[in-house]
DNA sequence: TTTATTTCTTAACCTATGTTAATGGGGCTA
DNA sequence: TAGCCCCATTAACATAGGTTAAGAAATAAA
């Protein structure tokens, strides 16, 4: 639960009222799954939002030939889950399925509706993290459309350092937009060239 | 001001207290700019987020070579910003440029947190707002990293026919990401065909 | 109008990345 | 230990989209 107020507390700038983290904590519960589960499944509802505790998981998106497609990771102290999903209340688009044996906090859509409705400061957390969410995929969206596979590699390597040791390279490579062979060969250029 | 009301209520489903409606109203401005004036500079602050009542704008990112590179199109009741600039007070990474002569409801930093903080529909609104930007932009770019440019044009064109007719060709290849000479072959190809 | 400027189209050629296929290592599992 | 599966690498070839260059249309300016 420390990771949990530490992520509340680094995002919105300030300490959080006790009793208001107190109330927030008694609307999640906690829940650990194997590696490789799917915790989402596309065409199935996605009912709660996920903060990993320990472990790691993956978003993706399933294309027509059935091939995957990398969107988000997330480690310790990260949210994950199908937005769309979650607050439409639709069928999912996207899969979320474990890397790593995964201890997870969940929220469901009920519950996040009375946290932000009765929390203030929770609204304010969620709107704090979107915004910032939204800020990096933005970012990450211009550079997908202006710089070649190589840059982006540099680029995803020297941010998430953390990523590179704990992520298949093929997964790298598909949120990268490439194909694992692509990315080899520009792993073995780099490597060459210095 | 009605097109601000209603996309307010559109956006968090239910209609708002007139007087918590009238407090937001006190804290915006309006202003107009010529067709193509750059209302937000890269490496200068962007102090503000703008709702457009009339006209449209586009944001965009420059690569080293000083290429352009389209993110985002807003017509009339959509809001445009460089949300990294505005919220950090760091220097914009983007420009954003009028389309048309255009009018604009602006926010301040300033009054954009005195919103938040006291009027807690406000808060409620630009989280709801930015969540479904979030989850479209997401959905983008799961896209553009799993179909072909063929592909993305043709869901571009399906969903934003509006914006067709009022946003130049070479922009909207530039939002696809790619080339205009690539969206000519592909408008090519599709007529062609069928 | 006429001229200038900005967009759009076309075509020939080029390059980054995809495709297919084969090989080898690392770690499960029986 | 042996067998298997998953992942990373490599290489030869294929292709979507980029590049360069030119002219045609459209729009704005004079």
């Amino acid at each position: 639960m420390q990771a949990l107020q530490s992520n509340i507390e680094r995002t919105i700038g300030q300490s959080i009222d006790i009793s208001d983290f107190e109330k927030f904590q008694l609307l999640l519960f906690q829940k650990t799954f194997d590696k490789k589960t799917l915790i989402v499944e596309e065409g199935h509802k996605c009912n709660y939002i996920y903060f990993i505790l320990q472990g790691s998981a993956y978003s993706f998106i399933t294309d027509e030939k059935t091939e995957k497609h990398a969107l988000q990771f997330a480690l310790e102290g990260f949210w994950i889950s199908d937005l769309y999903s979650f607050y439409a209340n639709r069928n999912a688009i996207y899969t979320i399925e474990t890397l790593e044996p995964t201890t997870v906090l969940m929220l469901t859509r009920e519950n996040f509706e009375k946290a932000c409705c009765t929390i203030p400061m929770i609204e304010r957390f969620f709107r704090i993290l979107i915004q910032n969410a939204y800020i990096a995929l933005q970012y990450r969206l211009a550079k997908t459309n202006s710089e070649d596979a190589e840059h982006r590699y540099n680029e995803f390597a020297k941010s998430h350092a953390d990523f590179t040791q704990r992520i298949p390279q093929y997964l790298i490579a598909s949120y990268l937009g490439i194909k694992p062979q692509s990315l080899s060969r520009i792993r073995k250029e780099l490597t060459h060239r210095k």
